[in-house]
DNA sequence: AAGTTGACTTAGGACATAAAAT
DNA sequence: ATTTTATGTCCTAAGTCAACTT
């Protein structure tokens, strides 16, 4: 009633200002165009029904169709705030008490073994390790035993050496990032190895020598033969129309078809090349590592502020062909070999500055404190930047990562006034802001991405929140039983499919029919809302506030609201570790992180479940034994048959607890099909959240974090207790 | 205000290596 | 010991967002 009455009163005062279907962005409208099929005068092409016809968008590529973020999923993970949702239902293996004992004892000398290698990491303070250093090196010719010392030692080498840079205090944030830069410059990638003449390569059915350059383009695409891509129409016709452009012309005059080039040897060379390298020998293996640990000492590291520190990617972008994802329109692309010329290095001045290849020249040497980067190039593909930066466990990465969690934190206290705003807005006159509320809700509820405007045919077509279009929608008045009900249906980020029936609202439901009214599934659904101007608003409410706050915001809440509903005191190491995953999968799941699944998955589950199956056959035949060795033990009472009975008894138990070890393994990859995690552990959880729950729970936290990941996080492991609260 | 660019974070897949099963 | 499977690392594309330009 309400709505309506309003509704109508607005549409009254200022009807275009509501209902006009078109952007007022300029470049929407140009790009419009562009989505009619062009006769060819260029001209739109008219179809029976006197419309114009659209080109059609391809909805889904094959990949990746599967609903995560559907059915069950989001609505229930999430709990206390919108709706009163089910939280995640804790299914199935949970209760294993039987094995606390063995499991307390396993734990108990873990712990003390931890925490004597934690006091010897104490002790080993700086001036120590020279010594360590000396003493273990004549040493590591020696036997295997010494060796694994060494390999220990240098670790705890390294992390007594690693800088907490925590523990000083924060630079001022004054836009200056370094005080002092400096590095060996980028590796560049190992040049072109020519074929053995013995590879043909043909065309027509015909050995056809080919032009190094050419050749080595050939290379890119028969190196891909069993790929997906190759297949696929775009990525050969891009491929061929950059491929002839590298040919000379008596090449260009012979290779007109795709189709008619072989390139079956070349293939095979390099299948049989990498079998080559996987069967190397040890020793062989040992010297490469050699090789490699060589290469990352010598460009692998930077002075940053007189501190040495990890770079993230310091090899260029070997040339290959261009892999975008989803239906991308320049898939297939050559990407060009990179030259010093191409290259801007970054450092500080008085520094040694990177020497390019003998007879080059960078494009350019500058000293900008203002940015991170060591190298920068421009990409041929799509004219971006691209850079050379430092590893995520490097002061500059870790500090902004922290400071990300904080401004998430004080979301948490601010969120409440936020929402009440929103639902306030919902039924502002102004329709802009109707629709920036609507959004808000959006990205507040489902975590959405921003979505901001992306030019039409330079990607893939895929959105985010402000950016979706009419057509990824529907509304439902009643849907399952439930009313309200908005069916999401798009590609976002990376052309992964978003699928979700969210109940809504009445409002919300109202507003997003009314954003509807009069349009065409091509135009977008807020028409009046830019990122641009929601994340002004935000940053209006709070300091640093933007869209993607929400997400890392209610991934971290997520986490820990499900850690607490979850984590059970009374189970098993492994039982909490399913607990953490599942608290971990319900994030994944929020934040619609999906994979392919596995290959060969079903096959694989089946492997498992008959293990099961003869894990609990097995425990049926000890038990049988344990009975039998009872029964003659009770009627001989001897030493050996109370031992024999004895043992049969531990057998037994050590079964069971491999077998509920297997069912909790089948438990956890089964859920996990097809959700990816580790994109969530590593950028929207809130780490210090993880590290508290090891403390508590008694988790050694390598079960949760691997040595990247320690090493990301080492901030968080240094500085937090078990009392910590996101 | 719209459009453009630059810098930085987030993302899934490919590939390599380690661990487990046979 | 060998093969299979799980895990970790590398790679680079694809987002976000703010500053700059027009």
């Amino acid at each position: 009633m309400e709505l309506a009455h309003s509704s109508t009163t607005l549409n009254g005062s200022s009807p275009q200002k509501l209902h006009s279907p078109h952007k007022h962005k300029h470049h929407k409208d140009k790009d419009r165009k562009h989505k009619y099929v062009l006769d060819s005068n260029g001209k739109p092409k008219i179809g029976p029904d006197g419309k114009r016809i659209r080109i059609k968008r391809e909805h889904r590529p094959e990949h990746h169709t599967a609903n995560h973020a559907g059915d069950q999923g989001v609505m229930q993970v999430k709990t206390e705030r919108m709706d009163s949702g089910e939280p995640h239902q804790n299914s199935g293996v949970t209760n294993h008490g039987d094995n606390e004992e063995i499991r307390r004892m396993k734990k108990k000398l873990k712990k003390e073994k931890h925490a004597k290698k934690r006091k010897a990491e104490e002790n080993d303070v700086k001036p120590n390790i020279k010594k360590v250093k000396t003493k273990a090196e004549p040493s590591s010719t020696l036997s295997s035993p010494t060796k694994k010392k060494t390999k220990k030692m240098k670790e705890e080498e390294e992390a007594a050496s690693k800088w907490k840079w925590w523990e000083e205090k924060k630079d001022t944030d004054d836009g200056i990032k370094w005080k002092t830069l400096e590095h060996k410059g980028p590796m560049f990638a190992p040049e072109y190895e020519p074929l053995p003449s013995s590879v043909p390569f043909k065309y027509g059915g015909k050995v056809m020598h080919l032009e190094p350059e050419t050749e080595e383009v050939m290379t890119f695409y028969a190196k891909m033969l069993d790929h997906d891509y190759t297949s696929k129409e775009i990525f050969n016709k891009n491929f061929f129309h950059d491929w002839r452009k590298v040919m000379t012309s008596k090449e260009k005059e012979i290779i007109t078809d795709l189709g008619k080039c072989d390139f079956r040897a070349t293939n095979e060379y390099f299948k049989m090349k990498s079998e080559e390298r996987k069967a190397r020998s040890k020793q062989e293996k040992q010297k490469e590592k050699e090789e490699k640990d060589l290469i990352q000492e010598e460009y692998g590291f930077c002075m940053w502020d007189n501190h040495k520190e990890k770079i993230g990617n310091f090899r260029l972008e070997p040339p290959s062909l261009f892999r975008g994802r989803g239906d991308h329109p320049k898939m297939g692309k050559i990407k060009k070999r990179l030259q010093a010329k191409d290259i801007i290095i970054n450092c500080s001045k008085g520094s040694k500055v990177p020497s390019p290849p003998p007879g080059q020249k960078w494009k350019e040497v500058r000293h900008d404190n203002t940015v991170t980067w060591l190298v920068s190039w421009t990409e041929n593909i799509q004219g971006q930047n691209k850079y050379i930066m430092l590893n995520a466990n490097s002061r500059i990465k870790g500090e902004k990562d922290w400071q990300k969690y904080e401004t998430a934190r004080k979301l948490k206290d601010r969120v409440d006034k936020i929402r009440q705003d929103y639902w306030r807005d919902m039924k502002s006159q102004e329709m802009a802001i109707r629709q920036r509320a609507v959004a808000l809700f959006f990205i507040d509820k489902l975590a959405l991405r921003a979505g901001n405007e992306k030019e039409e045919g330079e990607g893939a077509d895929t959105v985010g929140c402000c950016s979706l279009r009419c057509e990824h929608i529907k509304t439902h008045k009643m849907l399952d039983m439930q009313e309200y009900v908005i069916e999401f249906d798009f590609l976002g980020k990376d052309s992964i499919r978003y699928y979700n029936k969210v109940p809504v609202p009445k409002q919300v439901f109202k507003n997003v029919n009314l954003f509807m009214e009069n349009k065409d599934g091509e135009d977008d659904l807020f028409d009046r809302l830019t990122t641009s101007n929601l994340n002004k608003y935000l940053n209006s409410l709070m300091d640093g506030l933007t869209a993607k706050v929400f997400r890392t915001y209610n991934a971290s809440i997520t986490l820990q609201q499900q850690l607490n509903d979850l984590t059970d005191p009374d189970d098993t190491l492994a039982g909490r570790m399913l607990s953490y995953n599942r608290s971990n999968r319900a994030v994944a799941i929020l934040c619609n992180h999906q994979r392919a699944a596995p290959k060969n998955f079903s096959e694989q589950m089946q492997r498992a479940r008959e293990r099961i199956q003869k894990k609990q056959d097995d425990i049926a035949d000890a038990k049988q034994e344990v009975k039998s060795a009872k029964s003659d033990f009770k009627h001989h009472k001897t030493e050996s048959n109370k031992k024999k009975y004895e043992t049969k008894k531990k057998k037994v138990e050590r079964l069971q607890e491999q077998l509920i070890k297997l069912e909790v393994q089948a438990t956890d990859r089964e859920e996990n099909k097809e959700i990816a995690l580790g994109t969530s552990k590593l950028n929207y959880l809130d780490p210090r959240i993880s590290v508290a729950w090891c403390k508590k729970w008694d988790v050694p936290i390598e079960k949760v974090y691997n040595k990247t990941q320690r090493d990301k996080f080492a901030w968080a492991i240094a500085m937090v207790d078990e009392t910590y609260v996101f």
